[in-house]
RNA sequence: GCGCCCGUAGCUCAAUUGGAUAGAGUACUUGGCUUCGAACCAAGUGGUUAGAGGUUCGAGUCCUCUCGGGCGUGCCA
């Protein structure tokens, strides 16, 4: 109905400029939006005022010539010229009611994009290191990925969800060593742990697997566990000294034995990790392991190709990319004076990979903290002649937790911190999913553990969904009634529905699919969860409507349109629940 | 110091991406269940959009400065 309007407009537009009154470059100043207020009518459009300036003339003026100009539509009661220059259009009573046959007719599909489209996206979110189980930082990038992935799916993109396991490098040299360590406690060593291994209660149970496994195959005395390591801080340097227990770890250990407990450790995380996901809604299309990059030679390759093009140098014994030349703040070490590459070299080639892999379009969701990070991995695609513009980094603020009105850390490595699947637990799925993306993703985020606990009845995602329920209710009253449904009458008599509750319900109904493309391409599922919010209101009040009585009128006509549109308000939300990965329950 | 993000009702957040009188939830005050579920509805109180300039028909939104908060500024990942 919003295209039959701009269709007239688009008419009017190409009369006027044969008339020779406005240039013939300007038709994309024709955009058309929903009003806020009813008293502006259904739909308005600014175009009089966007192009007065340009022609020179009066706003007003042009809006008047303009809706001289407009063929006859039978759908559209009125135009009228408000404010500095609106057009506002008016639809007859009626006009969207069609709107209901479509919904009941294309079920789950309706609001999806039907055309399609050959743009392929890459979407790479959450790749939490693989050191410990996920906390609530994380699941806020995985709800947020996952209703993103859902909302660009159904705009029709194909999407690849991908997880990139960070399963080389420093890091996960330190989990081994953690492992390795506690399992030495275990075995009955004295053991003083490193300020900088992972403390969290998590590695004693891997430990002990691997103790259970293996009984007392990787024990060595503390002493030559400890031989030749420089003092710990926060008097030493505590890097230098988890560096030489790595070191150390890795010539007392077979290179197989050291295998062992790395892979115990990499993998039982992993799993949790993974299953930690699944139980939360979100799923993956591929688990790319950053290992492959290495093996494959891939990460040696992009170095090669940077170093051809000249884009590499040497200084104190470690080798430079030189990114400052492609917009970054500095240049960055690619190659460590101890011969290591670093995470950046690794992360080139992924993104090298990525490209490689023929996406029209790469998404990377990332913590806040990495926004450093954008300028650099940009300066590399260009580097390597690839199209960075192909490349959206969406940053995550900071979900801040506050317990007991204090603040809460969240360190990995010290262990202390609210895990995903606590979260999950005390609040649920539903409103955890909801309420991670209530936000726009740059925003931070206040959350308050007591109240999430204590007030999870308030959420507003049971508000919803109380709405979904409540239809099924009327239905089931329905046949309690020894009532019958005839949806085909419903349908022939939609005129009925002409209460301003049923109007404004239709309205509503009719907007879903846009509100799913906005949201899709503005990266703003918040967006679909206010929407379902405000359906829901409607749907609540009109329930509750005085002068409405019961949906389950008397007259079988009219209570057939009221079940066809009570109907068509549980599909949407339905719809809508899917896509925010929440539940849509029959009742509460 | 420099860079990025943010600052909207007592609290938590929206605002159709530059549109018309800045809206919801929560809290507080009031009214509504003799049966389609009250996890609901209706009404009210609550604002110098941190502050000051600027751009234009029009600014919470864009630009500049100031104040306040978060993050970054590693040969960590």
């Amino acid at each position: 109905m919003k295209d039959h309007f701009k269709e007239l407009l688009l008419t009017a537009y190409k009369q006027l400029q044969q008339q020779g009154l406005i240039p013939d470059d300007l038709e994309s100043s024709i955009k058309i939006d929903n009003t806020r207020n009813s008293a502006h009518g259904d739909f308005a459009c600014n175009m009089a005022l966007a192009l007065a300036k340009k022609i020179g003339m009066n706003p007003r003026e042009l809006a008047q010539r303009i809706v001289d100009s407009l063929p006859p539509s039978d759908s559209i009661a009125k135009v009228e010229i408000a404010g500095p220059g609106f057009i506002n259009a008016f639809l007859k009573q009626g006009a969207q009611q069609q709107v209901i046959a479509e919904i009941l007719r294309q079920k789950q599909d309706y609001g999806r994009c039907k055309a399609g489209t050959k743009h392929k996206i890459h979407l790479e979110f959450v790749s939490a290191n693989p050191t410990g189980p996920l906390h609530v930082g994380h699941g806020r990038g995985a709800a947020y990925g996952a209703t993103l992935a859902n909302l660009l799916t159904a705009a029709g993109h194909p999407v690849h969800r991908e997880y990139y396991v960070n399963d080389a490098g420093r890091q996960m040299d330190i989990l081994a060593v953690s492992v390795w360590l506690r399992y030495l406690d275990l075995c009955g060593e004295e053991v003083i742990f490193p300020t900088n291994g992972y403390q969290g209660d998590y590695i004693w149970d891997i430990a002990a697997s691997l103790h259970r496994e293996h009984a007392e195959k990787f024990l060595h005395p503390f002493d030559t566990v400890y031989a030749n390591v420089p003092a710990d801080g926060p008097d030493g340097d505590k890097e230098a000294h988890i560096d030489a227990l790595i070191a150390n770890c890795r010539s007392l250990l077979t290179e197989e034995e050291y295998r062992t407990v790395f892979s115990q450790g990499l993998t039982e995380i992993t799993a949790n990790i993974r299953q930690d996901l699944e139980e939360f809604g979100v799923h993956y299309d591929e688990w790319f392991a950053e290992s492959s990059l290495v093996e494959s030679g891939q990460v040696d390759e992009v170095i090669d190709s940077l170093q051809r093009a000249g884009h590499l140098y040497e200084k104190n014994g470690a080798v430079w990319f030189r990114s400052s030349a492609l917009g970054d703040e500095k240049d960055r070490v690619v190659i460590r004076e101890n011969g290591l590459k670093t995470y950046l070299a690794t992360d080139i080639a992924y993104h090298a990979n990525k490209l490689k892999r023929g996406y029209d379009e790469i998404i990377d969701i990332w913590g806040a903290d990495h926004h450093g990070y954008v300028p650099r991995v940009k300066a590399s695609m260009q580097a390597l002649g690839l199209d960075d513009s192909k490349l959206e980094v969406l940053l995550v603020q900071f979900a801040i937790l506050y317990r007991g009105g204090e603040k809460a850390q969240m360190s990995t490595r010290a262990g202390e911190f609210v895990s995903l699947r606590q979260l999950r637990h005390e609040v649920g799925n539903d409103a955890a999913r909801f309420f991670y993306v209530l936000r726009k993703c740059e925003q931070h985020m206040d959350f308050d553990l007591d109240l999430a606990k204590s007030q999870s009845k308030d959420n507003p995602v049971y508000y919803i969904q109380y709405a979904h329920a409540r239809v099924c209710s009327v239905l089931q009253k329905l046949q309690q009634k020894d009532m019958e449904y005839d949806e085909a009458q419903g349908l022939e008599n939609l005129g009925l529905l002409d209460t301003d509750y049923e109007q404004a319900l239709v309205i509503r109904l009719a907007q879903y699919p846009e509100q799913l493309l906005r949201a899709a391409q503005a990266r703003e599922p918040h967006q679909l969860a206010y929407y379902l919010r405000e359906l829901a209101n409607e749907f609540h009040t009109y329930y509750n409507a005085k002068d409405v009585k019961k949906i389950l009128d008397e007259e079988d006509e009219r209570r057939n349109a009221r079940l066809c549109l009570s109907l068509a308000v549980r599909q949407v939300i339905a719809n809508g629940l899917e896509l925010l990965g929440v539940s849509a329950p029959e009742s509460m």
